[in-house]
DNA sequence: TTCTATTTTCTAACACTGTTCGACAAAATC
DNA sequence: GATTTTGTCGAACAGTGTTAGAAAATAGAA
């Protein structure tokens, strides 16, 4: 009776390759060339079979939008633990927000609308609120080391993220005077202004 | 010999009302389905005359990108005379820069590569150089009124830019929780910090 | 094994896209 | 009025996402 798992099995390996198959055309030759008729050649299937495991091409992408939040949110999970400073904490988790996104532009594309990348309903999965919590407890334990009190932590967060995301995407069209090494060096740069400022909260 | 002046002005008129045309469908209905039979029909051509004045519909988009980056300069200079206090001009150059993105989001998003637009090669306008510029001279005023040194403000200019950038961006893509009364908010909190964090230079 | 029944896959097509070619008409020149 | 230049369009090409129905492969039962 094994034989229908080994069937299921299949299926989701076609499934993952047909994912597969849009990343990589995707990292190579941009969001834009990624047409069913490449992703059906390069899997070795017709187009309409791509129909059987996906309602539509949009929904290869939103598949591909959860996939990058989830690997978004245990990246930046995953240096939690590699210092006890929360500062230098906040600081690895910038870096880590610029490394997955180097990394995987094609993912950072499709999770961001950037690209030529445009869904009609652009959804939320529960990994990217994941991330602004994790963000958020670390500057929670920022703020409590440092003895100072940061009002509205939320809209802190979003500052964060917004000053990070914003480097990433002027970078990514090349609209950084200086390329990417230079980029990388204003986030650390803009991370640290801002501890500065929240530091001196209390003078205000 | 008029007549030859006629016909330049007629021809510049119709190359307007298509690029008019591009930009309407574009605001309304996105740039995703904005055609070229499309912008044909609502100027009452046929699809071909199209190309008798743009190379290719790339070329519309990239002649909209470099009248949204005149349109930018052009508001972010007018702010200039509005104060003489230099942090409240870079206040009111933000909100501007705000403004215009929300005023004009089919424009924006053809500046910048959102909403589901991309080019080969994205080209740099020159007015594009011209906003960093005022932006940056408005830094420098700050800074001497302030009596601080500001090293890097080439720098600077970028991380503001990226912050307003990013908030904007994101609130496009709907991502800033509160909305976009709330982005603008936290536009005018970011800068604070920002001045905050470079007052307080000299004594790190 | 052989014969249904079901599931999986593909061929062909539709409506749409950007773009081009060649014919046609209008206008300007002589 | 005849001719050349200019402006415009119908039809078509190659490519896109997507679907319907036929063909093939596989499953279970005899």
């Amino acid at each position: 009776m094994g034989i229908k798992q080994r069937r299921e099995r299949e299926k989701q390996e076609v499934r993952q390759g047909i994912l597969t198959a849009a990343r990589e055309i995707a990292r190579q030759e941009g969001w834009q060339s990624v047409t069913i008729r490449k992703v059906a050649e390069r899997i070795e299937y017709s187009p309409p079979t791509i129909y059987e495991y996906f309602e539509s091409k949009e929904d290869i992408l939103v598949e591909l939008l959860r996939e990058g939040f989830r690997q978004m949110a245990a990246a930046l999970k995953a240096v939690w633990k590699v210092t006890e400073d929360p500062e230098q904490r906040l600081l690895n988790m910038a870096e880590a927000y610029w490394n997955f996104a180097m990394s995987n532009p094609e993912l950072y594309q499709v999770m961001n609308g950037l690209g030529g990348v445009s869904f009609d309903c652009l959804e939320k999965p529960p990994a990217a609120r994941e991330s602004f919590v994790t963000t958020q407890e670390a500057l929670v334990g920022w703020a409590q080391a440092r003895g100072v009190d940061i009002p509205d932590i939320e809209g802190a967060v979003e500052i964060i993220r917004s000053l990070v995301h914003g480097l990433i995407s002027l970078s990514m069209v090349d609209r950084i005077h200086g390329g990417e090494p230079r980029a990388k060096e204003l986030i650390h740069r803009a991370m640290c202004d801002m501890f500065a400022a929240w530091s001196t909260r209390q003078e205000e």
